[in-house]
DNA sequence: CGAGAGGTTGAAACGAGTCAATCTGGGTGG
DNA sequence: CCACCCAGATTGACTCGTTTCAACCTCTCG
């Protein structure tokens, strides 16, 4: 037996995503892997998937950014959840079999198509998965629910800097963000549509962030010199995100000490 | 055999909602019967489970109201959903094993536990169980992504307005509400704490539903004179409920065309 | 080099918050 | 049986955060 470096597989997020939460067998990965159907590409502001229709198959993000959306006539959109790599966009359709919210990119993303019968065979064969995918539907739950928290209460500052926090810790999960910095390519108006504020505002609150050393932003890169401070900022912690990723960061040694 | 007229059992609620989305047979029933542990009643404004505690089991409201909050320091909290009878407060923590929220009682309520390990046993038993309580789970994500919407979105109005067409359709599917009037023990700093106001502000929006006839909340009652009207008011329609109730009523019908 | 999307800024308007006082109704104890 | 009490509801005046509207700037790409 040789010990081969696979190449990384579509599904490495996802695989990145669940090992982080749940031990997997070898058996149950390949059984992940076989359930992908077509891959394909979709332009930024295109709709995925479109509300209240029949659905059969979910949609698994491999890059880019996706987001959760409802639309109210006067109101615009809210966005109520953002994708990263390695989601399920709408794993709930499974039970659902339609969406009450659209599905629609937020950047250029690649996503794969997972037929409902697929996910309905390796949950019989492998009766853990079920309860795995039973969880990252629960996750997003959580999401919301942080969500909610900080559309209800926090300022625009805060509000900002937390979704700032949960994409950097997701996004860590799966390998695509530092501690200090991270690709967003997220226009204001769409973090508007995030946080429930105006895009007039959001780069107001950008401009505060950085004025305030918390974070930032520009030309899709977000810099965080200090993730403490930012997660204080929010009073953002990563509980909901039942990672086991660590969940507080060594304060950056003493530069200082160091040139001394 | 005889045929019995059973009395109401205490998931008599819970069976409401079960059966409006999914056949249940008889055995099924009964095993969900049988899995209701120790009944408690909770004084009002008391914590039912606690946040981040390791749990085993899962609670089901038999009567009252219940609601899921979080707290930020400077902002005090956020509810983040309500129950009513027949919800699992909880059922979440059967795989997220702690709460990222507390569970609070918002008026007096009885609650029963059910043991994760009987959740376990009657999954087994009865595989269809299983894609029921996880439809649950996927419910309670899509009521919070319709509040999502109303935090970020909705005017005071509407928003408030929103959740009464919410609580009405889910009161509504347990027995508890008629199309024009329900009852509602909540105050209203309660409310805002749902709707993200102060209760001043629940306060003048509430006169303000009164003024334009919408809805009229008094002494614990919501009495609702044209429940489309409401809807409307609020751009809100049943679709994220997954109901199999009837999505709209019909027009009241012309009562001068009856006296006449 | 022009065009267009997205970012930036200012001034004014407005919805919701804050603070504080007053009212009300239901429950309680003397 | 009634005076008292108190949580909750109500109201007014003022403040503040966010929106709105509109103009202007700055990249990036063809």
């Amino acid at each position: 037996m040789r010990t081969v470096i696979a190449p990384a597989p579509l599904i490495a997020p996802l695989l990145l995503k669940l090992k982080d939460r749940h031990a997997l067998d070898p058996d149950e990965i390949v059984a992940l892997e076989a359930v992908i159907g077509d891959v394909r590409e979709v332009a930024a502001e295109t709709v995925v998937i479109e509300a209240d229709c029949p659905l059969d198959r979910s949609t698994l993000l491999l890059d880019g950014l996706l987001g959760r959306a409802k639309t109210l006539n006067g109101a615009g959109r809210q966005i109520v959840e953002i994708h990263v790599p390695g989601d399920f966009a709408d794993l709930h359709s499974f039970l659902l079999k339609r969406l009450d919210s659209r599905v629609v990119a937020l950047t250029t993303a690649r996503v794969a198509t997972v037929a409902h019968g697929a996910l309905e065979d390796i949950m019989v064969a492998f009766p853990r998965l079920a309860r795995v995918l039973w969880f990252l539907t629960t996750l997003d739950a959580a999401l919301h629910r942080e969500w909610e928290v900080s559309l209800g209460r926090r300022p625009a500052l805060s509000r900002l800097a937390a979704l700032l926090c949960e994409l950097q810790a997701r996004l860590t999960i799966v390998g695509l963000a530092d501690e200090d910095r991270f690709v967003l390519r997220l226009t204001q108006a769409q973090l508007g549509d995030c946080l429930g504020l105006t895009s007039v505002h959001v780069n107001r609150t950008v401009r505060e962030l950085r004025e305030r050393n918390l974070a930032e932003m520009r030309r899709g890169e977000v810099r965080v010199p200090d993730l403490n401070a930012l997660r204080e900022a929010a009073e953002w912690t990563p509980s909901y995100l039942y990672t086991t990723m660590p969940h507080t960061f060594p304060r950056s040694p003493a530069i200082a000490g160091v040139a001394a």
